[in-house]
DNA sequence: TGTACATCAGTGAACGCGCGTTCACTGATGTAC
DNA sequence: TGTACATCAGTGAACGCGCGTTCACTGATGTAC
């Protein structure tokens, strides 16, 4: 045996390959549909040593959920760490949500598939990763108000409204990635443009009832 | 036999068995999960019996795709026909959505799981679907802004963001029903409020660049 | 450094089961005359 | 109205297949002394 590595990290690299080849599988088809055998043959593993990793595909999927929603909920809250114009924001939210989504098409093609999949538990995980995203905005929102008497509960509204729109962009820039590379920039600016628009809803709300 | 239907009546009794006992188990589960013995099964007929109806169970997807989707816009079309203001059309609008997912709420679950799910054939029907919902409002729009030289583009971007709005919605619905019902009304204010915010924002977009 | 033992990722045979699809069929209903 | 034949929704046996899970195992790696 000529590898050197210890016993831990090549459990570690199986993981990984688990991991990777069930995000492969999801491209066409859905987790519910895609069986634990199908997943270690391809990982070149035996069906039993599956269990050595994961108690059952499920499983499987909820750690995928996390492991695809933590680092891109990190890269926002840090690009907007200190911001005070709405502009700047909104660009670059829209940036580094567009290059994730490039970077890594799999894990999000998986989420909007499974997120009113037919997994429970994985749907559970996406929607409590989620409400995690609109409470970070909603935090933002209220720094962007303050003094514009908005209840949280509107804040909320809004914030749902936002992350709302940019899973529907999420979904345009997988489809436009399949077909016939359909123009990425202007489903961005479309993106920007719906984001201004409410924006622009919530300037002109505050002067109303 | 006291049946006194005629042969092509009791078909298409069978085939109805078949939609609804679909529906049924999609609840929980997604499409590409069910198996058609199981369909046959709980509809009381052999597996065999199944292929007098449809190819696959695939194929009795997009049926059902069709069936739920065509009503409701018949019925949003019909209550917006000759309106002028923004108002009505919004609480109307949402009336009837709400009314129809609480009358269906199978269908309604159906539909939002299936839309990003593991079939491709049913997820092209939902969006070929939508896009006539979204193309509907476009044209209600272009009349709304008759003089505000907003391009197609521009209002075609604003009814997909109501669209996407809506069906936000329709999902909040869904969700409050099966845990403890929830207040059915809040969500449906908080859709109003959600449309009225981007109607101000189309207004407020309209004296900028 | 060497030895004896424990750990544990991965193996391979075996199981019972539900699946989609084929095929030849039955018998009530429908149609032509 | 009666008869002869065609249609066709539903039947039931049979097939080969991939599935999840169990079990006892192997042999390299890790640890205690």
């Amino acid at each position: 045996m000529t590898d050197t590595r210890s016993r831990a990290e090549r459990k570690e690299l199986t993981r990984r390959r688990l991991l990777d080849v069930t995000l492969r599988l999801i491209t066409e088809r859905s987790l519910a549909s895609i069986s634990l055998r199908e997943v270690a043959r391809e990982a070149g593993i035996v069906p039993t040593a599956f269990y050595r990793h994961f108690a059952s595909v499920d499983e499987l999927g909820v750690d995928l959920v996390d492991e695809s929603m933590r680092p891109l909920r990190q890269l926002l809250r840090d690009a907007r760490k200190g911001r005070v114009t709405h502009g700047d924001i909104i660009a670059d939210t829209v940036a580094i949500l567009a290059r994730q989504v490039a970077d890594h098409p799999e894990q999000f093609r998986f989420l909007t598939r499974e997120r009113y999949g037919g997994v429970a538990g994985v749907r559970r995980a996406i929607a409590t990763e989620l409400r995690l995203f609109t409470s970070d905005l909603t935090i933002d929102l209220a720094r962007l108000t303050v003094g514009y008497d908005w209840s949280t509960e509107d804040l909320e509204m809004v914030a749902d409204l936002m992350v709302t729109t940019m899973l529907g962009t999420v979904v345009r820039l997988l489809e436009s990635d399949e077909r016939h590379p359909e123009d990425a920039t202007s489903i961005l600016d479309h993106a920007e443009r719906q984001l201004r628009i409410i924006v622009l809803g919530m300037g002109a709300w505050r002067s109303k009832p």
